[in-house]
RNA sequence: UGGGGCGUAGCCAAGUGGCCUAAGGCACCGGCUUUUGAUGCCGGCAUUCGGAGGUUCGAAUCCUCCCGCCCCAGCCA
């Protein structure tokens, strides 16, 4: 089951893989051990009528990752029930974003539409036990029929139908004679169970529409609860796990299981679906960014869709590492997005090849550099990891610098270029600032420097030390690009919390910017490779790039203690004023 | 007021009567290292398990009551 092109994370994986590690793999482990089943089979039962996000990832792993753990199967299945709502641009979508992922379904790709026929057989069986009836009320009647949580529901007038009319209704109702809405078949339990879902609960309706899969084929429809158990005891399915607003439907899951005579006995488990903060997990809303233009489509990077992460340049490694700690309970949670990044950075930090870049240029010139002088320095690509190998960097008498790391009155704390001083320009040389040119605003334009020769590559011969060492890009041999960096969506933790969600969009998730400078090795960067520049953070190659135009995105910041001691200092003169 | 769940640090989450004077991760706070103010390393961070009673030699784990939060009244999934 393990899929061959799984990248990283497959070193101690010897003895832990098949202890229990959540209470659902503790169920498994204990129905394995008693011989239950001869193997587990798990499925991911998406519906295709949006985008993966990072929440599907939370079940993709848990499905498939106790299929692997136990050396099982875990089956991809379409819950594609509701045409009117489905589409084949997000069944393809999924598929892409699950092997992305890198889960493996191997033959076993399902449709619930392929049970169709099966699934109506199974409903006819049920009219003919006496345990089904057609019913003509109109939705608005059936809600007032079905009670309220505390009262119970009173029959159809319709739910003593001879069992030869329901037959002969549900027929008619499969071959067109009812319009939309006119008639729906329901399950016959009882109207008065304190669970809603059993008060005689629609198992079919008519819906006279086209369906990706079976086009014209049908005009009724079952829905979840008539679906879902039968087609996981049709692929056999062992533990079909879901999440926790499902745990009201298991009664009806386990009493349709029980009256039909199905080929096998799945049962249902429920976890807690994810939440994380400054984010909005819900396919309607997700629906409604979209749909209303308030990001550029489901893989703009900043959604916490699979296709947006990929696009943001997040491992996939490090999306299943997340789900792998966040673990699974039945406790409604809301992790820390903070979380999740900090998966993305460590995964990154130890497999990304390092670039320097420079965000917001700012000129320097070395003044006792030769004019026309090219040098071509060592740099390794992964100082952390010899094997990345290195690369040569272009050097020569103008190049640029990053005006963050200039200041003309510096603060205490600050130890970077400044008028005087003397930094580290890293694999290259120490510089020092003679002075700053300045244009008519007195905005600081240029920068005059001198170099120590003697301190090629980095290192001064006599020992004496510098505090701070700089990044920098020639400016001959730099690449001009474009570099969108992102914030969260949202401004709150917990968008809608009061409100409407759509008033807790950050208006500022987006900033471009259009004058970055990129050394040459940049050239080659592709949009599934994330590279750190150094000292910025991470960034891939985005699709809207062009041969002409380079675009990149932040894929996340390095962490910056400087920029929080700033934020410190400054909130603490805030204060004192 | 019906039914179904949940409540362990700022956020996740182990733990299922005695190795718990409660794992691990994230966050946070110190220190060391560092040609990325990154990384790495070291240390700190719940005498307490929603609350109150009770059972027991012994309880986060068992019992009782109470409090709080989430889900369910789609011919959505």
């Amino acid at each position: 089951m393990s899929p061959s092109n799984t990248p990283v994370d497959s070193e101690d994986k010897t003895e832990e893989d098949s202890t229990p590690r959540d209470f659902i793999r503790d169920i498994v482990h204990e129905d394995m051990s008693a011989g239950r089943y001869p193997s587990v089979i798990t499925r991911f039962p998406p519906e295709p009528n949006g985008y993966l996000h990072i929440g599907h990832a939370k079940s993709i792993c848990l499905n498939f990752g106790i299929a692997e753990d136990f050396g099982g199967r875990c089956h991809l299945r379409f819950d594609d029930t509701n045409p009117t709502k489905e589409e084949q641009e997000y069944i393809d979508a999924i598929q892409e974003d699950v092997r992305w992922l890198g889960f493996d379904w191997g033959e076993h790709l399902y449709y619930t539409s392929d049970y169709f026929e099966q699934l109506y057989d199974w409903a006819e069986h049920l009219i003919n036990e006496g345990m089904a009836y057609v019913d003509d009320l109109t939705a608005d009647e059936i809600r007032e029929h079905r009670g309220t949580l505390t009262e119970p529901g009173t029959n159809s007038p319709y739910r003593d139908r001879a069992i030869e009319e329901n037959l002969d209704l549900f027929r008619q109702m499969r071959a067109g004679k009812f319009d939309n809405g006119a008639k729906v078949l329901r399950a016959k339990i009882d109207m008065a169970s304190g669970n809603i879902n059993l008060r005689d609960p629609v198992i079919y309706r008519i819906m006279h529409a086209e369906h990706p899969r079976t086009g014209a084929a049908w005009c009724i429809y079952p829905n979840y609860d008539f679906a879902h158990g039968q087609s996981d005891a049709i692929e056999n399915i062992t533990h079909s796990i879901c999440t926790l607003e499902f745990e009201d439907h298991r009664p009806l899951y386990d009493w349709l299981i029980e009256h039909l005579t199905v080929p096998s006995e799945p049962h249902q488990y429920e976890f807690a679906r994810l939440n994380l903060t400054y984010t909005v997990l819900s396919k309607r809303r997700l629906m409604e960014l979209v749909s209303e233009g308030h990001v550029a489509g489901w893989d703009d990077p900043r959604m916490p869709t699979i296709s947006g992460y990929r696009r943001r340049g997040y491992p996939a490694a490090a999306i299943r590492d997340f789900a792998g700690r966040i673990g699974v309970s039945k406790a409604n949670a809301t992790v820390e997005v903070q979380s999740l990044e900090a998966c993305v950075r460590e995964n990154l930090n130890e497999n990304a090849e390092r670039r320097m870049a420079v965000l917001n240029p700012l000129k320097v010139v070395i003044e006792n550099y030769p004019e026309d002088q090219t040098e071509e320095l060592d740099a390794f690509n992964n100082p952390n990891d010899e094997s990345a190998g290195s690369r040569k960097v272009p050097f020569s008498k103008e190049f640029y610098i990053e005006r963050d790391d200039f200041m003309e009155d510096p603060p205490k704390k600050f130890f970077r270029l400044a008028p005087g001083r003397e930094v580290r320009l890293r694999y290259a040389y120490f510089i020092t600032c003679t002075e700053a040119i300045k244009d008519d605003n007195g905005e600081v334009i240029e920068l005059r420097c001198t170099y120590d020769p003697a301190t090629k590559g980095g290192n001064a011969p006599d020992g004496r030390k510098v505090k701070a060492t700089l990044h920098w890009v020639s400016a001959n041999h730099a690449i001009d690009a474009q570099i969108r960096e992102y914030e969260h969506l949202f401004t709150t933790e917990i968008p809608g919390a009061e409100g409407e969600f759509l008033d807790d969009i950050n208006s500022d998730s987006l900033t471009v910017l259009a004058n970055c400078k990129l050394e040459p090795a940049l050239q080659d960067a592709s949009e599934s490779e994330t590279v750190q520049f150094e000292r910025l953070g991470y960034f891939c190659l985005d699709k809207d790039a062009t041969a002409e135009k380079m675009i990149f995105n932040k894929t996340i910041g390095l962490r910056d203690t400087w920029a929080k001691t700033q934020a410190k200092t400054q909130a603490k003169g805030q204060q004192n004023k």
